[in-house]
DNA sequence: ATTTAATATATGCATAGTATAATAATGAAT
DNA sequence: ATTCATTATTATACTATGCATATATTAAAT
């Protein structure tokens, strides 16, 4: 129930076309709540048949027309009004195929969960990297001191500690396994 | 794709009814893939016309009677199959609506942004008590050294420290908003 | 007296998410 | 020469998930 919130708080900053959310959505969002073009695509029809968010037609030459959508009036109350309503819990549902697979890993020969240990840090570092060069952004933005930046940031740094905590949590998995070999 | 994976998984271990399975989902498997009762009722379902899973029933005088699911030879190869092959990342999209609030949080008052903060690390709070004891019940498991009760408290350990991580995020982005006061 | 909790299975519907491809043009790389 | 990457939108089909509800019985709690 999230998507079209997300998708009419990020028309607020500037007016968008599917494609430039998508990229946004991939390189910002993706770790909190990942969305696909047909996803995003679908929403924005969904948004517009309710009067969310309206839209107008660029048209370009060498490129297919640009369809640029804005956040009306009743777009914002709606967002304003989802904002200052939160849920009765704040804990997400999450599903994680590599830590079902951990608890469900005695069926498993213990070097393979070794190996795929490894190769779990490594993927986890390289999110470390992208996360920790994003929140570097923002705190650039920061300074400006924008509410904005700030909330972003934090988002950042959410990413990037519980990413860090992973590996930390691999680390010690492996140690365990070594140590039984 | 990995619920039927799942639910052999726990079949292995002993026949179990749907309702059985709905409780230790609940309580074991809940922080990294929780299931719906309608969703493990059709799922077995599925299994059984791919005679991956075979039932008996179980006649009750005073309860309904059970439907006590076992997994088949094909079942257990099938499983075993998945086991083997490791997805090729190893990290899975999450969604995490309080993230998301966060990121879209410079439209929303500071202090009820201190609220949900503070709201967030009292409900991770009980959620790292609750993992606690799961842990230290497989600890006390494990020292039969059973792999199986090693793996399930590496989950259980997982699902701690990612909770205990996310109570120092919180405490943060609060001390760094009262800071801004 | 009535509701709720626990045990037990199952279905229907709506929403959400994934996968893929069609269409269209350009430019860069192989 | 051909494939791939980028920019841009849309459609379709499929899978997965969530929520509510129906049925049935017993016992405990209000």
């Amino acid at each position: 129930m999230s998507l079209p919130h997300a998708i009419l708080g990020l028309l607020l900053d500037r007016p968008m076309t599917g494609y430039d959310l998508k990229l946004l959505f991939d390189k910002e969002l993706n770790s909190f709540w990942p969305a696909q073009m047909s996803q995003i695509y679908r929403e924005l029809g969904n948004l517009e048949a309710k009067e969310w968010v309206d839209s107008r037609i660029e048209v370009q030459e060498s490129r297919p027309d640009r369809k640029v959508y804005s956040i009306t009036g009743v777009g914002k109350q709606v967002f304003q009004e989802w904002m200052n309503r939160f849920p009765k819990s704040l804990i997400s549902p999450c599903r994680d195929e590599f830590a079902l697979r951990v608890f469900l890993g005695g069926r498993s020969a213990r070097d393979e969960m070794q190996f795929q240990l490894r190769r779990f840090i490594r993927e986890k570092q390289s999110e470390v990297a992208t996360f920790t060069l994003l929140e570097k952004n923002y705190e650039t933005m920061a300074k400006k001191n924008t509410d904005q930046a700030m909330y972003r940031r934090m988002t950042m740094r959410r990413s990037n500690i519980v990413a860090e905590a992973l590996i930390l949590w691999a680390e010690d998995c492996l140690e365990e396994l070594e140590k039984k070999a």
